[in-house]
DNA sequence: CGCTATTATGTAAGTCTTGACATATAGTAC
DNA sequence: GTACTATATGTCAAGACTTACATAATAGCG
């Protein structure tokens, strides 16, 4: 099993998903924290049915092309839960940006600052939308997101990794700036 | 150019090193943001020296095997100096544990909290490694950090980087399993 | 003398991931 | 009519990355 895998069955186990569905799902939402295009998709749904670990169906539909419902097995169910609980495995992690500061230094400090502020600003944005989401979802889903049983529960916590994951990016984009900035200001 | 080519140059353009030596820096320090065996570092050195970024000369030894010592030329500061100030490509990040997180609600809450505790304990311990560093560094490079235009001030903008994502890490991690804990002892 | 570790450089096989190619239906805009 | 977008499913080639294989010098240990 990959964890492209495990992502595949942990969308499945909340609801019966095509291949196209699951596509979006990773564009959106799951996409922040993992990610795939329909090309590695569709083989891994035929890996995953070989292994037994959902199953398809043919819905026919008139005024679209038809598509194959795929659904979680009491097996992928299984895996899965088994997966959750396991520590990840811990795999270098690349971060362009952190790799260009390592080397920003050598920039002009005009560039490198406006470099930071730009990033700084996307991840401001970012920070706002996800906020904005945190909002909506204590407003509408209110006691399920505190019940660790619920799936809600789950995709909030989710959501908060993210919110502190932006807050820390544009700190640090701010700290950066505002070192090389404070230097040409003496 | 692959950004794996950057980060060699990187290195590259603060010291002459060996691909041993590269090897070694993507383990330690550099290996926090980025990362490559010498499986990758080994072909990619002949691609950059290819292109003309760098070049080597052997040293011979006596009591080690003899070993190729690279040096970056002034057209691989170049392109390292046009890449740095240039926006990150944004690539979707894959982060394991929030994946699991994602899928948290199907699990064992006692085996959840533990995951996450144990989790949090990791952050905690490479947060207070990386603040040993930070403190070394601010008493052995004083005034240097202050200055964009030292390697050491973008040395250490990359550790600032570490610290606040591991303390946001650590964070994230406590906040999960106390509400996990929380609902068990109500 | 063999075993292991460190330094040192490479290749090969396989997996993961991206980007391009490929097809098909239906609705909307020009 | 033509072009474009959204829905829907696939394949293929190439690149990025990991794991294992492979060699070789020296030093230290038992």
């Amino acid at each position: 099993m990959t964890t492209l895998g495990y992502a595949i069955l942990g969308l499945l186990s909340r609801e019966e998903l095509s291949g196209y569905d699951l596509t979006q799902r990773m564009k959106g939402r799951v996409g922040y924290f993992w990610s795939a295009r329909h090309s590695q998709i569709y083989p891994e749904l035929a890996r995953l049915e070989e292994g037994g670990y959902v199953v398809h169906s043919v819905i026919e539909q008139q005024e679209r092309p038809d598509k194959k419902v795929y659904e979680i097995t009491a097996e992928g169910l299984g895996v899965l839960k088994e997966w959750v609980v396991q520590p990840p495995v811990l795999k270098s992690s690349r971060d362009e940006l952190v790799l260009k500061a390592y080397s920003i230094w050598l920039a002009d400090p005009d560039e490198a600052a406006r470099l930071f502020r730009g990033e700084e600003l996307r991840h401001e944005e970012q920070l706002a939308h996800y906020e904005e989401l945190e909002a909506w979802m204590e407003g509408e889903w209110g006691e399920d997101l505190t019940r660790p049983d619920n799936a809600r529960f789950a995709t909030h916590a989710a959501l908060r990794r993210g919110i502190i994951y932006e807050r820390g990016s544009a700190e640090w984009c701010r700290w950066v700036a505002k070192s090389i900035e404070g230097e040409r200001a003496v």
